[in-house]
RNA sequence: GCCCCCAUCGUCUAGUGGCCUAGGACGCCGCCCUCUCACGGCGGUGGCAGGGGUUCAAAUCCCCUUGGGGGUACCA
């Protein structure tokens, strides 16, 4: 057993929304921390001045907090919560520029004059030549007085971290194991930008470090700079904390997700119905596993399961097919009560529903949520299915109704169903079926024959729950008087004929 | 170009030298259930990238090739 209490950290950076590929990457350190009865930090990586607003920052706060991932330290609704604030890296620029200034007493860092467009050119020079593209060290070594003749030209500087060229540097990674880079291929890569912001490689450590954070969790997109990362860890004298990195997630054409292959952000699955539970769980997967056989995991079974030995090494790619049936999974399976609240608010949206809802209403809705629960993949799923429940107006799909309802016995058929149905005295399923199977043994058809013409006539389509159900719901009156404006439509069309 | 990572069914994966004639899940196909569609049940299709080694024995270890991904920024 460990004796530090495990800290783990995820520290997007809010220049758009929540990825998916983020987003199991903070559910990685938060199921690590929860695994271990750590602490989970969020720390916003806020340093590109360009890019960065107050708005993803705020998405990202939502998408974390819908997916269940509560940090123990980090943004809290009024300001930073936690021993280690500020958590936002626009806010700790002061203590950067301390640990530059150390770097710099100790000539482990310097200033460099070189413009951005210079840069360019020298690069791509040296590409052309067949050569290392890495900078040429042509301010390592200047004197004071060249330091401020080049500033008088009025050139802005950067300070550039002074690397090593002898050795190798190790990295001790949890899951890919031991990865040697040599020395020799890093560059003098800048710490602090002219604009006084540090760069991303020396913010990370020096966050990691003041911050406590035992374990580095995040995309193998990262393995290529962490050697940089440990060469600023032991130029000021750190510990170094344990590497996880994680493998990717890639789309459909195994290139990095991204918007091409649709949906990438949380907001977006959420808004496409799909449940937290359900994301949580496939993201789960996409990277690691418990068992050969398992596969559907509450929250809690995978905070209880999870750990870094069982994480895979390969790229992972995202597939929209399996979490739908997951999703679909966590559908059925949620109490009816859970899946009419869900739904409730996507009615309204579509106008099904007014903003009032009274008890009665909610009923109906459960009663209607209960017939199609089996049937959905996803929330969003729920409105187009469930429309002639709320609206008279049904949209008929033409192929389905020539073929079922413009036949001559239907006017006849539907006579004596609406009959039989108007005289029940109670309308429930049972009482149903007995006119159905009254009508049809009459008629000496077989059931579907009566019962898909019906389907159409009532839903417009071929396609719902089973008939008897779906007219219970609708109640004795709406369905007689669907029956008598459907006898009418077909009466009308067949005369035409 | 250079450096690094990765490589089992279409996809996610189990597999840590003999238990593998390679297991599960999604998808796909078929059958059953059945008033349609779902759900559910049953069955099927389908894979160790290629080549060399090591070993009595390799999906598992080593090397090479190939393929994919990432890095090489005053982005993170």
């Amino acid at each position: 057993m460990t004796t530090t209490k495990i800290r783990t950290r995820f520290a997007p950076s809010p220049t758009g929304f929540l990825h998916v590929g983020g987003a199991r990457t903070a559910l990685f350190n938060w199921l690590y921390a929860r695994h271990y009865g750590g602490t989970f930090v969020l720390r916003i990586e806020d340093t590109d001045l360009e890019r960065s607003t107050e708005e993803s920052v705020d998405v990202i706060l939502e998408g974390m907090r819908w997916l269940g991932f509560d940090w123990d330290e980090g943004p809290g609704p009024d300001g930073d919560i936690g021993e280690f604030a500020p958590y936002f890296q626009s806010a700790r620029l002061d203590i950067y520029k301390s640990y530059i200034k150390k770097l710099l007493d100790e000539d482990k860092a310097y200033p460099c004059y070189c413009t951005p467009e210079e840069l360019r050119q020298r690069r791509e020079a040296s590409l052309a030549r067949g050569e290392d593209p890495k900078y040429d060290r042509r301010c390592a070594d200047l004197i004071q007085s060249e330091r401020e003749a080049l500033a008088l030209e009025g050139r802005e500087s950067v300070i550039r971290f002074r690397s090593s060229d002898e050795g190798s540097t190790v990295v001790n990674d949890l899951i890919h194991g031991e990865i040697i880079f040599d020395n020799a291929m890093l560059d003098d890569f800048v710490v602090l930008k002219s604009d006084g912001t540090p760069t991303y490689n020396f913010a990370v450590v020096i966050d990691d470090h003041l911050m406590e954070i035992t374990h580095v969790i995040r995309g193998d997109d990262h393995i290529s700079n962490t050697p940089r990362q440990i060469q600023v860890y032991e130029a000021l004298s750190f510990p170094l904390p344990e590497f996880a990195h994680l493998p990717m997630i890639l789309g459909s054409d195994k290139t990095r997700l991204s918007k091409r292959h649709g949906a990438t952000s949380v907001t977006e699955y959420r808004d496409a119905g799909f449940v937290p539970e359900a994301l949580d769980n496939y993201l789960a997967l996409l990277g690691w596993s418990f068992s050969a056989s398992d596969t559907l995991f509450t929250t809690q079974e995978l905070i209880e399961k999870f750990t870094l030995e069982r994480v895979s090494k390969n790229p992972a790619v995202f597939d929209m097919k399996k979490l739908e049936w997951m999703n679909g999974v966590y559908i059925r399976e949620m109490p009816i009560e859970r899946l009419t609240e869900l739904v409730l608010p996507r009615l309204q949206e579509a106008e099904l529903l007014p903003h009032e809802i009274d008890a009665e209403t909610r009923q109906r809705v459960k009663q209607i949520a209960s017939s199609l629960q089996s049937r959905l993949r996803t929330l969003a799923d729920f409105v187009p299915s469930s429309r002639y429940f709320f609206t008279d107006e049904i949209h008929y799909d033409e192929a389905a109704v020539d073929e079922f309802l413009y036949q001559d016995h239907i006017p006849e058929m539907f006579e004596m169903l609406h009959a039989g149905l108007k005289n029940l005295q109670a309308f429930g399923e049972s009482d149903i079926e007995q006119v159905f199977r009254g009508v049809q043994k009459h008629l000496g058809m077989k059931l579907g024959e009566v019962i898909q013409p019906v389907r159409v006539a009532i839903t417009g389509t071929r396609i719902s729950p089973g008939m008897y159900e779906v007219l219970a719901i609708l109640g004795q009156e709406r369905t007689c008087r669907l029956l008598e404006n459907v006898i009418t439509k077909v009466k009308t069309e067949l005369s035409k004929a």
